[in-house]
DNA sequence: GTCTATACCAGGATAGAC
DNA sequence: GTCTATCCTGGTATAGAC
């Protein structure tokens, strides 16, 4: 039965597939993108290195595919729910959903998101990715931020450059801080974050300076 | 005359020693650290290997030396200017002159700014190097913002966590920002950063939301 | 101190058997 | 598709002559 044996020969390629992806999420956690081989995947993954080019042309394009499988994650639980852009940013809890989403993801994502940071950094500066990638990926934020504009709304700049600048402040702290996802923590980092976007160093209105 | 020869040896070896630091500036600028290899370096610099392994035992040394050296320069400029903390950065004047030093810094050395993010990110995550790194960076606004908690002044966050905060977003756009040094450019990114931490998007006091 | 030449190795990638 | 074995490159680092 020939169909049986194919049948499980592709199975058998979609478990090599996946194992390899999983062991490089493991190893990106923990050592990082850049200081992963490819030998060390494979050995993680218990297959060779024959299995891997059959599936990845490199480790830049397993990075492409674990990049597709968490969007593919994200599209599929915001899929139905609309996002107009007339979201406003000056209200806290809106901008702390809009914080605490992006953090969660990224948290989520740790392994990928960490080794697509390492990525963009890694690449000759002066080609200008870092600014262009951060540009997409606040491209939500600097929509709501140019509604805000338009509607007479002073911000403290032109909304690319604020929106990248959150971008850059998200991303960076992503990679530096440790404590594992889904804690405690990340309440906490979720409220700060938003506080300072919000209010900047001054605090809401006027607070008492408060001379002992 | 052997006294002769030493000396004209000795000061060969230093226009080797400062023609080699000055190509890795160069290199570094353009392509970044993790990219330029020793013998670009010692291409441009028109020296051998050799003479690369006599001064420095690999690029991570030399990397050593140009952060000395740029820290050396700082601290002379620095030098007789007391900084007493009692600063107060929530004064827009003063929390601007705070960002702009911090910024114009890692303009004027963005050869090496530039080198020391790329190797902060290029090397394992989970040591917490990127936020003992940051923490040191910010070491100064950290403690203006500890002096501000300890009279009663309720900061978004604690006073660490904010002021890797905002050492994130600054060293991510030196990193992010192509626009050389010195120009027209430089004084909006370090206002816009100024009003950003100042007053966050609500922007100073109660801002008219203006709808039209 | 500086050069040329070369040893050395890690890691990426392929060939061919199964 | 997967394995084993191997080739091959780029890049680090050293040896030894000058």
């Amino acid at each position: 039965m020939p169909q049986t044996s194919a049948a499980s020969r592709k199975i058998r390629a979609a478990q090599t597939r996946a194992a390899l992806l999983d062991a490089a999420r493991g190893l990106f956690n923990e050592r990082g993108y850049l200081n992963t081989k490819i030998t060390d995947i494979t050995a993680a993954a218990g297959r060779s290195t024959g299995a891997f080019y059959e599936h990845f042309a490199g480790k830049d394009e397993l990075l492409r595919a674990l990049r597709a499988e968490m969007e593919g994650a994200i599209d599929a639980r915001m899929r139905g729910l609309e996002h107009p852009r007339d979201h406003d940013l000056t209200d806290r809890d809106q901008l702390r959903d809009h914080v605490g989403a992006a953090w969660t993801v990224m948290r989520q994502n740790r392994p990928v998101t960490l080794a697509l940071f390492q990525a963009m950094v890694a690449d000759d500066p002066g080609t200008g990715r870092v600014w262009r990638d951060l540009r997409e990926q606040t491209a939500t934020i600097r929509e709501h931020l140019e509604y805000l504009a338009e509607r007479g709304h002073r911000l403290p700049g032109d909304p690319e450059s604020v929106a990248v600048a959150m971008g850059a402040m998200l991303v960076t702290l992503n990679y530096a801080v440790l404590t594992p996802p889904g804690g405690e923590d990340d309440r906490h980092v979720i409220d700060n974050l938003t506080d300072l976007l919000l209010y900047g160093l001054t605090g809401p209105a006027s607070r008492p300076a408060d001379e002992s």
